[in-house]
DNA sequence: TTGAAAGCGCTAACAC
DNA sequence: GTGTTAGCGCTTTCAA
């Protein structure tokens, strides 16, 4: 920077403050200033700055995946907006359970950013609470947390509503389609299950075991599997609701295989509504991680500069669509229980 | 950090020598400082420690998008390495022209980083002059560049060698699906296009526009339209190879619906190997992504560590598989051409 | 093995 | 509107 005062003529002060974008600095001090930073190709150090100011210019975000479509949607509209803020994005990947007890022992994230968004995560109250005296806004992406900022559909609401469309078309047998294990989405995952479950008994029917699946995303022949015991148990049911579409998908390309039409003999409803729904012209019930990405960040700005503010503890709720597309019906009227008319 | 050595009641030197693992610490002294640090929660701040080390300890990557299967798998292993290394992980994410205009102009990454890692691009001469001039390794990613550190797949020979095994079954009109538009792949996109033709070249079948499509990835449509393209043309393909998994998954779900056997009629292959093709049992020209992330990694924190290393330039050709699944094989017999025996 | 002192490159407060 | 000055929190000589 010194070097750039000296080209133009002026103290670093002014080259500060110009660089800055400070208004008070007269028009062609600014112009001489500006071409001698381009001509030697100047940036400020964030890190020299940042130890004077206090503020990073960094957001952290801390993920348990990055190859899941949901994150790189969020991501896809938080990092151009964090960027038009002038803000970096710093990804922490916590893929399993080590990395995030070093993750919460450490807090790495400490002084290295003005703000994290914790996606997705199940945490426990002691995570919480380390991140709590994390000494910077923490917002709870895809998740909620009391008394934390949150950004969240309502995942439960979501899949109620799900299954009603499910019911309304007459459905009594349907199938939960959930995903365990590493995918990271415990949480959202969770959620959907209950209200699966709040749905199914608020409509009077009994939730049974045997219609709840678990599945392991990336492996295809978890799917089949679910689906031949649902298939071969002694009422099998007449819709599948998988909690995700690419699920939704594996199941539906395994009923085409065995050549049970869809959604003549069995209705088939997915939860996220990301391309590949379209293309297969599944029917979904729709999320958009773009805004959620999209709200967090601008959450995770105004936390950033007024601390203080009413929204420190704001929940940003977003809503859900149910898209009736080609792969829900009503059942076949068959087995002796005949539609009910008026 | 003053706190710490005052708890500890040995000075800020011993503190910081201590935090950073360096022997000359007395044991008795590194127990009682770690004691303290670890009661005050401190956390050493990376901006003040760069100031003086010049060293940032972040890598940049520059990405074109964040929403497809290539990115997240490559940064999923990137991540993890870097972390074990101490390194953050600093995303800048360039979705469109505007985007990567302003990048180019302001290089924001420079002095905030140690190295970066440019994903996909294709670049142009001024570009890279851009980059050259950093003051950091710059690593080409899913690219190459002439005289600087490059980690990619030979999409050239990788596509040729898809190309082949169609021909080798039988096949003499080969489509090819390649992906038009803001993808942000284009650089392996157009390697591939010119790896199909070279293919066909060498075996003597003379490059068939007609049968060169150009597909946009998020429009199913496009798909659908293509296809009616190459199916209503005099001489209709009885091959079509995708430059992209999930655009060979749409081919394959329109000929089924179309009631084309797959692949009796009609051979569909991939490229890729995302999860999507073992899902559908796709025939696809695999690579890997998470290979060519940690390759990427290791090159970057060798080339930060010694920056005169032989590896300056160095070029890192990861290798691509055919994978014949089922949607692959000889061609139907018809047509009056008899099959070739012996 | 430890401490004192001198910056690293910037911004902020204050003078002019 | 601009320059001077005093740090921000660390690491790194250099001396002890």
């Amino acid at each position: 920077m010194a070097d750039v005062a000296e080209r133009a003529g002026v103290s670093t002060s002014t080259v500060s403050r110009t660089l800055r974008g400070l208004s008070t600095v007269s028009p062609e001090v600014r112009a001489r200033v500006e071409r001698a930073a381009r001509e030697l190709n100047f940036a400020v150090s964030r890190q020299a700055a940042s130890l004077v100011t206090g503020k990073t210019g960094n957001v952290a975000v801390l993920v348990p995946t990055l190859d899941a479509w949901f994150m790189g949607a969020a991501l896809s509209s938080l990092g151009p907006l964090l960027r038009s803020a002038g803000m970096e994005l710093s990804v922490y990947l916590i893929p399993d359970m080590a990395e995030r007890i070093s993750f919460f022992d450490r807090l790495p994230a400490r002084r290295n950013a003005d703000a994290l968004l914790v996606f997705s995560f199940d945490l426990n109250d002691k995570e919480t609470a380390r991140l709590d005296d994390l000494g910077m806004p923490v917002i709870y992406v895809s998740q909620h947390v009391d008394g934390r900022p949150s950004v969240y559909v309502d995942d439960v609401a979501a899949a109620a509503a799900g299954t009603r469309h499910l019911l309304n078309l007459g459905h009594r047998r349907i199938a939960f389609l959930h995903t365990v294990g590493a995918s990271g989405f415990s949480f959202s995952s969770n959620e959907r299950l209950l209200g699966y479950q709040q749905a199914l008994t608020e409509a009077g029917i009994p939730v049974d075991e045997d219609l709840m699946a678990g599945i392991h995303t990336r492996d295809k022949r978890s799917t089949a599997e679910a689906l031949g015991n649902l298939l071969s148990l002694r009422e099998p049911p007449t819709a599948v609701f998988a909690e995700q579409d690419e699920v939704a998908v594996a199941a539906l390309w395994t009923l085409r295989r065995t050549r049970i039409p869809v959604p003549e003999r069995m209705s088939v409803l997915g939860f996220d509504d990301q391309p590949l729904a379209d293309w297969f012209d599944l029917s979904t019930v729709a999320q958009s991680p773009k805004d959620i990405g999209r709200e967090a960040g601008e959450l995770a700005l105004s936390l950033i500069n007024e601390p203080d503010a009413a929204d420190r503890c704001r929940h940003i709720v977003l809503p859900t669509y149910v898209i009736p597309r080609s792969t829900t019906a009503p059942p076949p009227a068959e087995e002796g229980e005949p539609r009910v008319s008026g």
